[in-house]
RNA sequence: GGGCGCGUAGCUCAGUGGGAGAGCGCUCGCUUCACACGCGAGAAGUCGCUGGUUCAAUCCCAGCCGUGCCCACCA
C-alpha cells in the first residue's frame, strides 16, 4: 500500500497554497517536465505564447489566457504528445521607447535628442535589463508549464534575422515599397502609426462654416478644422450638385491668405452634408489627400512634426490648437463665419499609445502591400486548414482580412528593428539581407519597423526560421494559438499574412482559440481611470495560484467577455480545500491505488466509477471544444456534490465492513483519477495531493485517464439514485419537524432494496426498530420506501401537513400539465412517439405520487 | 452605414423545440468522527416586449425596446 495514513493524518485541514507553490513549480522546471524533445518520437503539440510586453507586468487577462494554455498544454503532456508551449517577450518599440524616454528625462534630464541613436539604444537595452521582463518571475507564480529553455525576445539575434530575412522577400517581391501618403502622425511621439493604433473617440468640437470668397463667386464651406485652411488648395462640389454648376471651374479667394483656390467637382463630396461644398486639403486629411491626386492639386505642408504651423504669415509657431483657434477668431472678425454649430459631437483619433489627437500628415513611409497575403490569409479560414473558435468570431476575422489596407510599417523611432534598406549617395535604395553587407559610403534608412511586424513572425521566427531546424520541422505550424478576441486584426491577421507566405503556405497555427475580455464583477472594463483593474499577484498571494486560475476558467465561455472579483475566487480557493481534505480523507481511510480494481465492485463503489468514466468522457468532449468554463464546472460538481457529498459518505460505511479492501481500493482510484483530471487547471495542488496519495513521481508526467464505457453500472446507479431520492426526502422531513440532525430515532423501514436500506440507515441515523418501537410517524417517499418512526414525542402535524400539501400542489400541476397533453389529439398524433411515453409516465408517476402523499396526509393524527 | 453579440433567480452567468439551472448572496438548523474555506434543509425567476411558425416556443422567425463591442465614415 503506498497510502500513507501516518503522513496523511498529520496534514492540516487547510491547504496552504504559499509554502507549496514555489518549491513545486521549480522541482517541475528542474526536472525538465517543460522541456520539448523533438526526438521524443511523440507526436507534437505546440503553442507560442502571445508574448507579453517586456514592459509589462501580469494582469488578469494575461492570467486567463495563460491559464488556458497551460491547461491545454498540460493535458497534452498527459495525454502523450511531445509538447512545447513557448515563451516569450515582445520589444514593443513604442511603448518602451516612451518608457525610456521618461525614464531618462527623470534620472538624466535629458529628452531623446540628447543622445546620439547609438547612445539611445544602449540606454533602451540597459533599461530592458534592468526593469523588463518581470511578467517571466510572476508567470511561474501562476504556474506556467513552459519550455524556458527555448524563451524568445523579439529583438533577440535570431528573431532580427528573421525580421530582416522576410524584409528582404517582400522587398524582392516588391511586397514592400516607399510611398509618400497621408498617414497617422502622433506630434508627441513623432512617429508614424498604422491605423489600428489610432483609437477613435467622439469628443465635442465646433463645425464652423465659413464663406470663403466674395460676391458672385463665394461658396460656404464647413470644416471642424479652421486652422487647416491655410493648406486648402481648392473647394470641391459633387459634380451633379446643382446649386454649384456654375461655380465648377471658378476660383475663389481664401480668406486669411492672398491665394486663390480652384472650385473642383468630385464624386468623394456628399451633396447632403452642410453646404455640400468642401474645403480640400490634401496634405492633412485622408479624403482631401485622394481629391488632391484626382485633381492633381498642390499639397502644401502647414505643420512641422510637432503639429506647430509653419505656413508662412501671422499664425506661424502657432500650435494647432491655439491656431485653430486664432484663425476662427479672425474670421469672424472678417464677418466670414456665417454659422457655428457647438458642441459639435464628431470622432477624432487619438495616438493609442500617448492619447495626443493624431495629425493626419503627408509622410513618405514604408509599407506593405496586403492584396495577395490578405487574400491567402482569408482562403485559408475559409477552407478550414485554420479553425477559428468559437465560429462565431469568424466574420469578426474576414471583415478584417477582407478589406485589409497596405499597411504602414516604418516607425520613426529608434527601439526596434531598423529598416534593412540603404541608400546611395545618389539616392538609389536597395534592401540587404542578413549576410549581406551594404557597399561603402552608403547610409542606412533611419526608421525601425512597427513592432507587429516581428510579432507577425513569431509562430516560426522563434523555432529558428529562417534555418530549417529540427524545431520548426517540428513544430510549426503550431497546434493552437490561444489569444482575445480584440488582438485577432493586430496580431492573428498578420501571423496569417507572414506565416502563410514565409512557410510556403502552410498555416502558423490550426485553431485559432479566441477568449474575451476579463471584466470587474459588473461586468464594466477594466481600466485605471475607473480604478476597477485587480493585480493577480494579489489573489494568488491571498488565495493560490489554482484558486485564481480556476475562477478565470470557471468563467471561460468561449469568445465571451467574463465578470470576476474576490468572492470568484474565494469559491475557487474553497474548492481546492474542499479537495484537500476529500484527499486527506481518503488517505486517512487507507485509500490506495496499488493491484488491480475490484472485479464486482459494490454499490456505491460500482455507481462512483460508472460516474468517473462518464466525468472522464464528458470532460474529454469538453476539452475538444475549448469549454474550459463547462469542463470546470463540470469537474468541481462531480468532485464535490457526488464524490464529497455522497461517495465518501457511503464509502464510510464500507470502509467499516468486509468489502473494505475494495472501497480503499475505488476510493483511491477516484482521488487518483479526479486529481490528475483537475490537474491541467489547478496543477499545485493536484500535485501536492497526487504524489502523496500515489507515492508517483509527479501527476505532471502521470497518464491522462482513458474514459472507459464498460465501467457503466445502470443497476448500481439506480440504487443511488433511489438512496439519494429517499434520503433527501427523508433529511427534509427531518429539518422541518425541527429534529437535531445528530439525533438518532429508532425506524423501521419497508420497501428498501437490501442495497439500499443500511445507507439510508446511517446517513440519517435511524436505528434498527427495537422491542418497545412505537411508530408515531410516518412517511412513505417516492420510491415506494416506507419510513415509520419512533419520535417518542408529538410530531409537528401542522408542519408536516403544509409540507405534504406543497408538494401535492406541485404533484397536481404536473399532473394537470401532463394530462392536458395527453387530451390533445394533434399532440398524440404528431408528437414522436417518445415523447409521448415520457409523458405517460410523468403522468402515472405524478398520479402515484398524489396518492403516496394523501396516504401519508391520512395516516397523520388529527391535531 | 456595415458586422457581431447580449437581455434567464438579488448579482455574475450556463442552458435546451417537450420536466427552468449553477456559483455567490439570502433564510432556517447544525462543534454529525475529511473539511465551518464546512454539513443539512429552504426561499427565490410572467426566461425583455409584441406577433408569427409548431401538437408544443425561454429556445426557431419577424418587429420593437434596452444594452455592449468591432469596422467604416463623420467636410
Amino acid at each position: 500500500m503506498t497510502g500513507k495514513p501516518s503522513a496523511a493524518s498529520t496534514l492540516p485541514s487547510q491547504y496552504s497554497p504559499a509554502e507549496v507553490e514555489a518549491p513545486l513549480y521549480e522541482r517541475w522546471v528542474e526536472r525538465g517536465y517543460f522541456t520539448a524533445d523533438p526526438d521524443s518520437g511523440k507526436p507534437p503539440f505546440s503553442l507560442v505564447i502571445p508574448p507579453p510586453n517586456v514592459s509589462g507586468a501580469l494582469h488578469i487577462g494575461h492570467a486567463l489566457e495563460q491559464s488556458m494554455m497551460d491547461a491545454l498544454t498540460r493535458r497534452a503532456r498527459m495525454r502523450g504528445f511531445d509538447t512545447l508551449w513557448l515563451p516569450g517577450m515582445d520589444h514593443a518599440s513604442i511603448g518602451v521607447q516612451t518608457l525610456v524616454e521618461r525614464y531618462l528625462s527623470e534620472t538624466e534630464g535629458k529628452g531623446r535628442f540628447d543622445y546620439t541613436r547609438e547612445e539611445f539604444i544602449g540606454k533602451s537595452w540597459e533599461w530592458k535589463e534592468r526593469y523588463g521582463g518581470q511578467i517571466l518571475g510572476q508567470m511561474r507564480r501562476l504556474g506556467d508549464g513552459v519550455d524556458w529553455s527555448r524563451e524568445r525576445f523579439t529583438m533577440d539575434e535570431g528573431l532580427s534575422t528573421a525580421v530582416q530575412t522576410i524584409f528582404k522577400k517582400l522587398y524582392d517581391d516588391e511586397l514592400i515599397y516607399r510611398a509618400e501618403r497621408i498617414i497617422n502622425w502622433c506630434p508627441r511621439d513623432l512617429t508614424a502609426l498604422s491605423d489600428i493604433e489610432v483609437d477613435h473617440a467622439e469628443e465635442q468640437g465646433e463645425l464652423i462654416s465659413i464663406r470663403y470668397g466674395d460676391g458672385e463667386v463665394s461658396i460656404v464651406v464647413a470644416t471642424t478644422r479652421a486652422e487647416t485652411m491655410l493648406g486648402d488648395t481648392a473647394v470641391a462640389v459633387h459634380p451633379n450638385d446643382e446649386r454649384y454648376q456654375h461655380l465648377i471651374g471658378a476660383e475663389v479667394a481664401l480668406p486669411l491668405t492672398n491665394r486663390r483656390i480652384p472650385i473642383i467637382a468630385d464624386e468623394h463630396v456628399d451633396p447632403t452634408f452642410g453646404t455640400g461644398a468642401v474645403k480640400v486639403t490634401p496634405a492633412h486629411d485622408p479624403n482631401d489627400f485622394e481629391i488632391g491626386r484626382r485633381h492633381d492639386l498642390p499639397m502644401p505642408t502647414i505643420m512641422d512634426e510637432r503639429g506647430v504651423i509653419i505656413a508662412p504669415g501671422p499664425y506661424a509657431g502657432l500650435d494647432r490648437m491655439e491656431a485653430r483657434y486664432s484663425i476662427v477668431a479672425a474670421l469672424r472678425e472678417d464677418g466670414r463665419i456665417v454659422a457655428e454649430k457647438r458642441p459639435y459631437q464628431h470622432s477624432v483619433g487619438h495616438c493609442s499609445k500617448c492619447d495626443t489627437v493624431v495629425e493626419p500628415r503627408l509622410s513618405l513611409q514604408w509599407w506593405v502591400r496586403v492584396e495577395t497575403l490578405a487574400k491567402a490569409a482569408a482562403d485559408a479560414v475559409r477552407d478550414g486548414r485554420v479553425v477559428i473558435e468559437p465560429a462565431s468570431l469568424a466574420p469578426r476575422y474576414f471583415q478584417w482580412v477582407d478589406s485589409l489596407r497596405d499597411w504602414c510599417i516604418s516607425r520613426q523611432l529608434w527601439w526596434g528593428h531598423r529598416i534593412p534598406v540603404w541608400y546611395s549617395p545618389d539616392g538609389d535604395d536597395m534592401c540587404f539581407g542578413p549576410d549581406e553587407t551594404p557597399p561603402a559610403g552608403w547610409t542606412q534608412d533611419e526608421d525601425v519597423l512597427d513592432t507587429w511586424f516581428s510579432s507577425a513572425l513569431w509562430p516560426f521566427s522563434t523555432l529558428g526560421w529562417p534555418e530549417d531546424t529540427k524545431d520548426l520541422r517540428t513544430y510549426y505550424p503550431t497546434t493552437v494559438l490561444v489569444t482575445g478576441y480584440d488582438i485577432l486584426f493586430f496580431w492573428v491577421v498578420r501571423m496569417m499574412l507572414f506565416g502563410l507566405y514565409a512557410m510556403a503556405g502552410e498555416v502558423p497555427f490550426k485553431t485559432v482559440v479566441l477568449h474575451g475580455l476579463v471584466r470587474d464583477s459588473s461586468g464594466k472594463k477594466m481600466s485605471k481611470s475607473r480604478g476597477n483593474v485587480v493585480d493577480p499577484l494579489l489573489w494568488i498571494d491571498a488565495y493560490g495560484a489554482d484558486a485564481v486560475r480556476l475562477s478565470l476558467l470557471q468563467g471561460a465561455n468561449p469568445g465571451a467577455d467574463q465578470a470576476i472579483n474576490e468572492e470568484w475566487v474565494v469559491g475557487a480557493r474553497n474548492f481546492c480545500t474542499k479537495l484537500w481534505n476529500a484527499a486527506r480523507f481518503a488517505m486517512i481511510s487507507g485509500a490506495t491505488v496499488d493491484g488491480p480494481l475490484p472485479a464486482t465492485p459494490a454499490g456505491a463503489d460500482a455507481w462512483i466509477l460508472s460516474r468517473l468514466h462518464e466525468v472522464i468522457a464528458e470532460v474529454d468532449r469538453l476539452y475538444e471544444r475549448y469549454e474550459f468554463a463547462k469542463i470546470a464546472d463540470v469537474l468541481y460538481h462531480f468532485a464535490w456534490d457526488e464524490v464529497c457529498d455522497w461517495y465518501i459518505e457511503l464509502a464510510k460505511l464500507a470502509l467499516g465492513g468486509r468489502a473494505a479492501p475494495d472501497t480503499r481500493r475505488v476510493l483511491g482510484e477516484v482521488l487518483d483519477t479526479l486529481l490528475r483530471l483537475l490537474h491541467p487547471m489547478i496543477p499545485f495542488v493536484t500535485e501536492a495531493l497526487w504524489t502523496a496519495l500515489t507515492g508517483g513521481e509527479s501527476v505532471v508526467i502521470a497518464p491522462w485517464p482513458a474514459a472507459d464505457s464498460s465501467r457503466a453500472d445502470a443497476g448500481a446507479a439506480a440504487d443511488v439514485a433511489a438512496i439519494q431520492a429517499v434520503v433527501t426526502e427523508v433529511r427534509r422531513f427531518r429539518s422541518e419537524q425541527g429534529l437535531k440532525p445528530a439525533q438518532r430515532v429508532p425506524a423501521r423501514i419497508t420497501g428498501a432494496a437490501a442495497t439500499v436500506e443500511p445507507a439510508v440507515r446511517a446517513l440519517l441515523r435511524l436505528d434498527e426498530a427495537g422491542d418497545a418501537f412505537t411508530p408515531t410517524a410516518s412517511l412513505t417517499t417516492s420510491r415506494a420506501v416506507t419510513i415509520e418512526l419512533d419520535l417518542s414525542g408529538t410530531i409537528d402535524v401542522a408542519a408536516e401537513r403544509a409540507r405534504l400539501a406543497k408538494d401535492r400542489a406541485a404533484a397536481e400541476k404536473e399532473l394537470a400539465t401532463n394530462t392536458a397533453k395527453l387530451g390533445n389529439e394533434a399532440f398524440l398524433g404528431k408528437a414522436p412517439e417518445a415523447v409521448v411515453g415520457k409523458v405517460r409516465d410523468r403522468l402515472a408517476a405524478a398520479e402515484a405520487e398524489i396518492a403516496r402523499i394523501d396516504a401519508a396526509l391520512a395516516a397523520l393524527p388529527h391535531a
